[in-house]
DNA sequence: GTAGGGTTAG
């Protein structure tokens, strides 16, 4: 559904409304879940004070899907307080509410609130299932810890769940950003023999991985060989071989595949957009870059954050500062919502050119994780008016990030 | 009509 037809909904039922028509829970649940789907939070948090204004209760699927729309955005806290209303109104949260939660919260809050909620989950009788392992699976994977990931998938058996595709893709990704392709291919044989078949997550999963590895002939003979014994390569196939071949400078080829992935039939996202547009920037084939752009855009689709970042960052590697602040002020301006990579990105521009006596020191606490020590002498210059280089708000602000405080939208803007 | 796996930017 397309934004313009979501706001027609929207009027065409608040007209029914009006006219004394009621709408039943279904409808309202359909309109939250499109609201969720085009990130109108406000939207679809409006959807439950309608129901209530109208003596209807919302029900679990209201809200864990507002609850999925929050937590997508980093809002948990907002989601946390969703689940004390839900509860005040007897829907009690179910495997579904605490997973969405919980893997919110180890995206955002981090590991140890997130496994305060499986306590929470298991304390009101409500059963971690596949799912809630899958998640934990996921995060001990990401965080490194193999051993953990390992002890979760053990527990899981022991308790009579059995493994599926996404227990055996989110660990066969964790063996190879590990660097382990060997246990990779070892997990993909052990689902062959479990009768559960490896799917196009799996084959991705690997492609990347060879991409990776600069092994480019075998990750594309793979897609071949896959392709020809019925597996479906998407647009994920494409752009990971896409990005693979352009890292390498074989621009031709990465241009042919996209040519392929058209002629197939296949409808690139942002995502797989934002790979040709940053593949094209960094073969300085700009204009064909900024033509993928307007492509982009003719056919409906939005920019994202990351699709800004690449163009900052592009502007940034030109040594084009201005330009890449002008951008950023104006993407700001049109509610862009810069993140670490953004700070990142302007930083190493800044980098290049900037004095940089305090912020080295600054930095280096940053480095060194002790952020109160940054913090303060940031302080103590800031009262004795030496003026600090921009790139030491962004050190300051990457380093807060990843301590995932929240952070203004003000402060980044200064 | 709700939850979990794969691609992008530093």
């Amino acid at each position: 559904m397309h934004k313009g037809q979501l706001s027609k909904v929207r009027e065409v039922l608040l007209e029914m409304k009006g006219s004394g028509i009621s709408l039943n829970r279904n409808t309202y649940n359909i309109l939250a879940h499109g609201s969720c789907k085009l990130r109108w939070l406000k939207e679809a948090a409006e959807v439950v004070e309608l129901m209530r204004a109208n003596d209807m209760v919302p029900d679990i699927w209201t809200y864990n899907t507002i609850m999925t729309g929050l937590c997508d955005k980093g809002k948990v806290k907002e989601t946390i307080s969703l689940r004390d209303d839900m509860e005040s109104l007897r829907v009690m949260p179910d495997e579904v509410t605490y997973n969405t939660l919980i893997d919110g919260c180890f995206q955002w809050w981090g590991s140890v609130e997130a496994f305060k909620l499986v306590e929470e989950m298991k304390g009101k009788g409500v059963k971690p299932n596949t799912v809630t392992h899958n998640i934990m699976v996921k995060w001990y994977c990401k965080e490194g810890k193999k051993d953990e990931a390992g002890y979760v998938v053990v527990k899981m058996v022991e308790t009579g769940f059995s493994l599926d595709c996404f227990t055996y893709n989110t660990m066969i990704n964790g063996y190879c950003k590990a660097g382990n392709l060997g246990e990779a291919f070892k997990m993909i044989d052990e689902m062959g023999r479990k009768g559960l078949k490896m799917d196009t997550f799996t084959l991705n999963t690997i492609v990347h991985k060879l991409c990776m590895e600069k092994l480019l002939k075998e990750a594309y003979e793979l897609t071949v060989k896959a392709a020809k014994r019925g597996y479906i390569l998407d647009e994920v196939t494409y752009g990971t071989l896409i990005i693979g071949y352009f890292k390498n400078d074989q621009t031709n080829k990465a241009l042919k595949l996209w040519d392929e992935m058209k002629e197939k039939g296949i409808i690139p996202s942002v995502v797989t957009y934002n790979t040709i547009i940053g593949g094209l920037c960094h073969s300085l084939k700009t204009d064909q870059a900024v033509d993928k752009l307007n492509e982009l855009l003719d056919k409906g689709l939005a920019p994202d954050e990351a699709t800004c970042n690449i163009i900052i960052n592009d502007f940034c590697w030109e040594g084009a500062l201005e330009k890449a602040f002008l951008f950023y002020n104006r993407m700001v301006e049109n509610s862009f919502k810069p993140d670490v990579i953004t700070c990142n990105i302007l930083l190493r521009g800044l980098c290049k050119h900037g004095d940089m006596d305090y912020s080295e020191q600054i930095t280096n606490f940053c480095t060194q994780g002790k952020y109160k020590e940054a913090m303060k002498l940031f302080q103590e210059l800031e009262q004795k008016g030496v003026s600090l280089h921009k790139s030491v708000y962004f050190k300051l602000m990457d380093g807060l990030l990843k301590r995932r405080k929240s952070i203004s939208k003000a402060s980044l803007s200064d």
